[in-house]
RNA sequence: GGAGGUGUCGCCUAGUGGCCUAUGGCGCACGCUUGGAAAGCGUGUUGGGUGCAAGCCCUCGGGGGUUCGAAUCCCCCCACCUCCGCCA
């Protein structure tokens, strides 16, 4: 949700943005008149509520003749409070709805245009030369397959396509690399948390994820509960309808969880493997900050996701998405992407957004401002560690003979194990 | 899953249709007192929205309903507690 307030003062920025996302800049001009409409119906209502209230305190005090008399009076004073409640609801539905559709205004210095339009902001890593060392890198689920830590045939028989066990050395790689992702998250000061994957519609629809991505999440209509693609979601909902003190900084949190995807409209896509998967784990990092500084925290986020991508030996770029693929709460979204060697291209491996306080508005998450009055806090998102590395670790770290050397810093955490061999040792 | 109970302000609590503004206590804030503090005394204190402000509106777990008028009566939902059943 925009400022409203913001947006009667500077509609020029919202037709801006509207613009640089792709979008119609008449939205901006709908909400104005819709907002003017409910203003209006808002006063009617106060005022006729008001003296709806004045009255009764004079019913309460009458009695015999004069009783009655108000009573009649109070009577029709209810019909009209009535119909103005009635136009104040249809007013603030027609606003909300109208609010709804637009999405967050843009930072500044977003690239403008469609999902082409990014920027590389920077490269880091260096992809393996594997011509050199003569022989061709095969893909991951080649790999996984070879050596025995990845099955997607089982997966599919038992819960079809799009599903995987990891097995032995594979399933043990998970959990190291997940595992040093919340060690190194805590360490970095982020409040570690496991969180529950399914939500209520309120919540799901607070944190945006029903508008545009509602085809994508799998829903349990017994229950009526949402699965989680993400922790940001039920990280988001930690906090609703509360008032924070960030006077001690923000509040962040690394969230462990299992995501799940119903990757509606991506078929035939990434279809071998574990690239592109119903259901995986991730960490993810979430930060509650003071609006004005959002856009440093954002900064912070996007060098740790890149500390953890280098602790996984995985070379990578940074791009700055354009804002025509930004979704509907981001104001500004850098993507890490992975050198995938069997793809010869980068995949997306990471994703962090600055939402300032779109998400906290519809969520309600405000703090106090030094006046005593409540302002809308800033939300932060961003991948810190998922199941998709390890398709960017088996192929970049993959030798002839189908072994694949496992990254340092993960070794602690796999009992020493330095090498996956075919059928070989687990520890 | 079955039966029963509870939900009022930061915490405890009064309140079964109108009583000017939802009790009272604790806590908290400010003041008086004091060399300074404590105690004592006094004042203030539900929260939220909107407005420069005065003010106005909303708010008794949430949402509907009855009524001129609802914390109070009715319906639905949610959370928690107790007992029974089932279970990793």
């Amino acid at each position: 949700m925009i400022d409203l307030k913001a947006l009667r003062q500077d509609p020029d920025a919202a037709r801006t943005s509207q613009r640089a996302r792709g979008g119609d800049p008449a939205l901006v001009d709908a909400i104005l008149a819709a907002d003017s409409l409910h203003r209006d119906a808002l006063v009617r209502f106060e005022t006729a509520r008001a003296e709806q209230k004045a009255l009764g305190k004079l019913v309460a005090k009458a009695s015999g003749e004069d009783k009655r008399a108000m009573v009649a009076q109070a009577q029709s004073m209810a019909a009209q409070v009535k119909q103005a409640s009635a136009d104040l609801e249809a007013a603030a539905a027609n606003l909300d709805a109208t609010v709804e559709a637009l999405p967050n205004l843009i930072e500044a210095g977003a690239p403008a245009g469609g999902e082409d339009k990014y920027v590389v902001l920077g490269q880091s890593g260096q992809a393996p030369d594997f011509r050199q060392a003569g022989f061709e890198p095969k893909p991951h689920d080649e790999l996984g397959e070879h050596l025995g830590i990845i099955d997607t045939v089982r997966g599919a028989k038992v819960s079809g396509s799009r599903f995987y066990y990891l097995k032995g050395a594979g399933a043990r790689l998970e959990l190291a690399l997940l595992g040093h992702a919340m060690d190194l998250a805590t360490e970095l000061g982020f409040t570690p948390m496991i969180t529950p994957t399914l939500v209520r519609p309120e919540v799901m629809e607070g944190t945006g994820f029903l508008g545009e991505h509602a085809d994508e999440v799998y829903f349990l209509p017994a229950d009526d509960l949402y699965l989680t693609g993400t922790s940001e979601v039920a990280l988001a909902g930690y906090h609703k309808d509360e008032i924070l003190d960030l006077s001690q900084g923000p509040l962040r949190y690394a969230g462990w969880s299992a995501c799940y995807r119903r990757e509606a409209g991506s078929y035939g896509k990434d279809t071998k493997g574990i690239f592109r998967v119903h259901q995986f784990h991730k960490v993810e990092l979430f930060a509650y900050t003071h609006e004005q500084d959002a856009h440093a925290e954002h900064e912070r986020l996007l060098q740790l996701e890149e500390r953890m991508l280098s602790d996984a030996a995985i070379p990578y770029r940074v791009i700055d998405v354009p804002a025509g693929d930004l979704g509907t709460s981001a104001a500004r979204k850098f993507d890490c992407e992975a050198w995938i060697p069997s793809q010869g291209r980068f995949r997306e491996m990471t994703s962090t957004s600055n939402c300032t306080t779109f998400q906290a508005r519809r969520l309600n998450i405000r703090e106090r401002a030094e006046d005593g009055a409540t302002r809308p806090v800033a939300t932060l998102n961003g991948t810190f560690a998922t199941t998709r590395w390890l398709v960017a670790i088996l192929e970049n770290h993959q030798q002839a003979d189908g072994s694949v050397v496992i990254p340092e810093k993960l070794r602690p955490q796999m009992g020493g194990l330095s090498v996956i061999e075919p059928g070989g040792s687990v520890a």
